[in-house]
DNA sequence: ACAGTGACAACAT
DNA sequence: TATGTTGCCACTG
């Protein structure tokens, strides 16, 4: 296996399908879960290609449970994101934060992501 | 084939 | 704490 069946995008949305409702993850982190520590810019790429998208599978996508490293709303116009985890609530201070301590997803082990990648 | 781009992250001031 | 710099990666024209 030098290389993974499905190509990167799909990979990250697989992933970011399960991040629990109330939970959030950071971009890094998801790559790191795809055995890419370096590739949370890549991570933001596949987000945002998600506007190019299907309505549908836009909708299906819990997109505003991934934030940075450091807790914050990446989006130059964050407000949307705000809304959607206020909604299903997570905390957003004025700052546009996120208190990692409480909200972090933990993740999925490794079996999990090898199960996830070989069936969906 | 190759340089440019971006919803990152870590480190240095 | 707040900027600025550098390394990364997948994708695009």
């Amino acid at each position: 296996m030098s290389r993974p069946a499905q190509n990167f995008y799909e990979q990250v949305y697989a992933v970011v399908r399960r991040i629990p409702r109330g939970r959030v993850t950071s971009y890094g982190r998801i790559a790191q879960m795809l055995g890419r520590p370096n590739g949370a810019r890549a991570v933001g790429y596949a987000l945002h290609a998600l506007k190019d998208h299907a309505a549908a599978q836009h909708e299906s996508i819990p997109w505003q449970r991934v934030i940075n490293s450091y807790g914050r709303i990446s989006l130059p116009n964050p407000e949307r994101q705000a809304e959607l985890l206020r909604a299903e609530g997570v905390a957003v201070n004025d700052e546009l934060r996120v208190n990692l301590d409480h909200y972090l997803w933990p993740g999925l082990h490794w079996a999990e992501i090898d199960d996830m990648l070989a069936n969906g």
